[in-house]
RNA sequence: UGGGCUAUAGCCAAGCGGUAAGGCAUCGGACUUUGACUCCGAUAUCGGUGGUUCAAGUCCACCUAGCCCAGCCA
């Protein structure tokens, strides 16, 4: 699918029109602190997207500017959930790895009076930074000298100082309406461990500071991110006019992508997998990407829906049906479609030979010839779902079994209710049923039609499984209430049915369509003789 | 009387002065060995008010609503 037309593509068609700009060059710069999710995908497909139909290349940069924050297994875990979208990063680069750069543009700066050494700790600095409707007040130290600032800031570099004591800041404008503009801290002090300097460095650059000199060390062409940079724009061409960096990037601003039913916060995200109310990052109901991989989404399909909401500079939140709409579309015509119990209800079909087996043959997916033809087994005994039975007197339209009805088991034969044996509960045992040589699936019999088609698994020959069904996570968008009370206790249920012969073999991220069940993916906890299936969506359904 | 951003159908979203694309959802109907798929058909005058123009969603003015910003986070 192509990326329809949008206000990003529109500015980087004009760019490379006029010149501006000979190389589309986009990054995609991920602070590994947290597993990537379905809204990271947006800012990841975008990028290489955009960058990929003007012939330009995408680095992924991991930016590492907080120690506290950072760690290293994320790394390793975001490069794979790229690779696992289908891109392919131009370089994989560190923003640690300019750190040295970085050093020497805040020298420069000190030594053109636009940098200074300030000795505010972080409450005094609140105070003298002042109010959205107040500006604020100059540092004492605000008008050291070039000669102390080099002095401190190499001092701070050398480690003379705590955590705190000192920060290196921009001289710009404490009266400046936007707040970015108020001499913001461009280096602070930080004695720990990190993940990929280790101990050589114990001041490190701040986000404002370090992104617009990497963006332009890399020369990149468009620097996109989400809209609450849009005030750190002024700051971020700021930094790259005064630091004299050759290369001028540009930075553009798009709106996050946020799906219905779906909390992508990390803090949210984090507290759900350590209280446990998760089976972790990989949880199937989870919105990140080794979730939605695990309950069966496939890289297209995310690929698709993303590029299907276009972009904007509106924070959007689109219907999850969308995301749906694009799984289905994606897995329609190149899964298998095969037989599945969910709900098991025992049918007898007592003119049908005892102990006799025959095997049908049917298509693998009627849509699409090319993935050949299957053989499933049909007997005196088979089950069908408990859904597809009514006890009683049906509505208008029902398209079931119900006694005295009669329906074709696809691909097999008509078959008609004639008893209802009950446990001595009063639940229901099984079905007796009879069936009509006549009717067998291509025979060509059409004398009459049957009251519905309905899907079954041959009872000697099935293979138990186990079905994972799941609803959102939340249920409630109160995001002020607590966090436990907006889960949906029915998010994840589990039923233990059947499937045909053929699935005995499958391997954890298989994907099939279980005929009118909708779209399952073997999950990770399957082993041998022991299938576990996680449905990824449901079919559509008109019926109500 | 702090600054910034945004406003097209239920949800996304094209549109760049010439008479409202598309997708999802919804509602009809056809077809159907998945109540699936597919196919037909239905559904908006563009936040509001003025103005400029032969012509405005597109330009101008004012108004309204929503979102973002006061981390030594990103």
């Amino acid at each position: 699918m192509d990326m329809s037309s949008n206000f990003i593509k529109t500015i980087m068609e004009e760019d490379l029109a006029s010149g501006k700009v000979k190389e589309i060059i986009t990054r995609f710069p991920p602070e590994p602190n947290a597993y990537l999710h379905i809204g990271h995908a947006r800012a990841i497909i975008t990028n290489f997207e955009l960058a990929k139909m003007f012939g330009g290349k995408t680095n992924l940069r991991f930016d590492d500017t907080n120690p506290v924050k950072e760690d290293a297994m994320f790394v390793e875990a975001i490069k794979g959930d790229i690779e696992w979208l289908g891109y392919h990063p131009a370089n994989v680069l560190f923003g640690s790895d300019y750190f040295e750069e970085s050093y020497e543009r805040a020298i420069m700066l000190i030594k053109k009076g636009l940098a200074y050494v300030c000795d505010l700790n972080a409450e005094d600095m609140s105070k003298y930074r002042g109010t959205l409707n107040t500006r604020g007040t100059d540092s004492p130290n605000r008008n050291r000298s070039v000669e102390e600032n080099l002095k401190l800031f190499s001092e701070m570099r050398d480690g003379k100082y705590n955590d705190g004591e000192k920060t290196l800041r921009a001289k710009i404008d404490m009266a400046s309406p936007n707040i970015n503009m108020r001499d913001p801290v461009i280096y602070r002090i930080i004695h720990i461990n990190h993940h990929n300097t280790g101990n050589k460095w114990c001041i490190y650059p701040m986000y404002d500071f370090a992104h617009p000199l990497q963006d332009a060390i890399e020369g990149i062409s468009h620097s996109l991110c989400s809209l609450e940079y849009v005030d750190h724009r002024v700051l971020y061409d700021w930094f790259v006019e005064k630091c004299e960096m050759p290369h001028i990037p540009h930075q553009y601003e798009f709106g996050r992508l946020n799906i219905t039913n779906t909390i992508m916060s990390k803090r949210y995200l984090k507290q759900l997998v350590d209280a446990k109310l998760v089976k972790g990052y990989d949880d199937p109901r989870m919105p990140t990407l080794v979730g939605l991989r695990r309950r069966g989404y496939t890289p297209s399909a995310i690929r698709h829906f993303v590029l299907s909401t276009g972009l904007s500079r509106i924070n959007s939140t689109v219907s999850n049906e969308m995301l749906e709409n694009s799984l289905r579309d994606d897995l329609r015509l190149v899964n298998k479609r095969v037989n599945a119990i969910l709900n098991p209800l025992k049918v007898v079909i007592t003119n049908y030979p005892v102990g006799e087996i025959e095997y049908l043959e049917l298509p693998n997916n009627n849509e699409n010839e090319a993935l050949g033809t299957r053989t499933i087994a049909f007997g005196r005994e088979v089950y069908i779902e408990k859904d597809d039975f009514i006890d009683g007197t049906p509505e208008k339209g029902w398209k079931r079994l119900a006694k005295g009805l009669e329906v074709r088991l696809m691909h097999a034969y008509f078959v008609k209710c004639e008893d209802i044996i009950y446990n001595p509960d009063g639940s229901i045992k099984e079905l007796h049923c009879t069936y009509d040589p006549e009717t067998k699936s291509g025979s060509g019999f059409n004398a009459r039609k049957p009251n519905g088609n309905i899907h079954f698994v041959e009872e000697s020959t099935a293979i138990p499984a186990k079905f994972n069904l799941f609803e959102p996570l939340m249920v409630d968008s109160d995001a002020d209430r607590k966090l436990e009370d907006r889960l949906n206790p029915n998010s994840w249920k589990t039923l233990e049915g059947f499937v045909e012969a053929s699935l005995k073999d499958t391997l954890p991220e298989e994907k099939f369509q279980f005929v009118r069940n909708g779209y399952f993916s073997v999950d990770y906890d399957t082993v041998k003789g022991n299938l576990v299936f996680n449905r990824t969506v449901e079919l559509k359904s008109s019926y109500k």
